[in-house]
DNA sequence: TTTGCCTCCTGCGGGC
DNA sequence: TGCCCGCAGGAGGCAA
């Protein structure tokens, strides 16, 4: 599933793809994804930009905003007049004869559509924490300090720290030696700083991943964002741990997959 | 108030 | 080989 920096090279490529086009027509194919009326107040809009927040991708239009959120398996590609496939739910019609089209097998993500004024200061961008990049240590672990949930949901807690999803969550538990069921409010300072600071590291290395590897995934898979990074826990259940060779642990923290190493992440 | 469980949807893998 | 069943997963909604 896209994280924060999957997002974002999906987000950067659609900004060098159409930014300046103008959508011209918008047809749906699943009615739960997009309103008629989204739809059709989206013709005539030009995409003067793409903006990002948590993981959200923002098409920032000429006076709407469209928010996108594509949830696990959402992935937008550019094509020209190529048959619609069966899980290409949403297709943009745009001024250049392209079309943007919006695929998602499982039908999870979301479009919501605002007038400027509402864009932030209405759900569900305005109920997001700031990203592990805007997040002062301090403030975050005093946040954390208010929540008895474990850690591990507490990171997927988009109000709390936005951008993190179950793969990051638990590499960032793994890089601050803390096991996923601790309770929030057991975490320490130190150990809040950790998460915060390699967090930040951890992002943007998958970040610079994604830069390399966008036109690879333009081509042939479409703008995913996706892309093979070495995992240091996530998925690893009974494989080897890359630092001291203990067994991957899995459990279920919130009804999500979690991967540990029990002598790596101690408490 | 905060927490946790359920729901959406469908491909996939396990079991027989 | 093919069918059936259960599972996974962000975030919103709702119940405790
Ligand atoms: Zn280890």
């Amino acid at each position: 599933m896209p994280e924060l920096p999957e997002v974002e090279t999906v987000k950067e490529t659609l900004k060098h793809q159409i930014s300046g086009l103008f959508i011209t027509k918008v047809v749906v194919y699943y009615d739960k994804m997009m309103s008629q009326a989204v739809a059709q107040a989206l013709s005539g809009q030009q995409i003067l930009t793409m903006n990002r927040l948590g993981k959200y991708i923002i098409f920032n239009l000429t006076n709407l905003d469209l928010i996108s959120h594509l949830r696990m398996e959402g992935r937008y590609f550019i094509k020209t007049d190529e048959p619609v496939l069966k899980h290409e739910h949403v297709v943009f019609h745009l001024s250049n004869g392209q079309t943007l089209r919006y695929h998602d097998t499982r039908k999870f993500g979301t479009f919501d559509l605002k007038t400027k004024d509402q864009t932030y200061t209405t759900p569900p961008l305005s109920k997001l924490g700031k990203e592990p990049f805007d997040l002062n240590p301090e403030d975050f672990y005093n946040r954390l300090k208010q929540s008895k949930k474990p850690i591990k949901t507490a990171l997927l807690d988009q109000t709390i720290v936005s951008g993190i999803g179950n793969i990051y969550a638990d590499e960032i538990l793994f890089a601050s030696h803390v096991q996923p069921l601790r309770r929030a409010d057991k975490v320490t300072k130190k150990e809040a700083t950790w998460m915060i600071e390699r967090g930040k590291g951890i992002l943007e290395s998958a970040i610079e991943a994604g830069g390399t590897t966008i036109r690879t995934y333009v081509s042939s898979l479409g703008v995913t964002g996706r892309f093979q990074l070495t995992l240091m826990v996530h998925q690893r259940k009974d494989e080897q741990c890359y630092i001291c060779g203990d067994q991957i642990q899995k459990v279920v923290v919130g009804g999500r997959s979690s991967f540990y190493c029990k002598t790596c992440q101690k408490r």
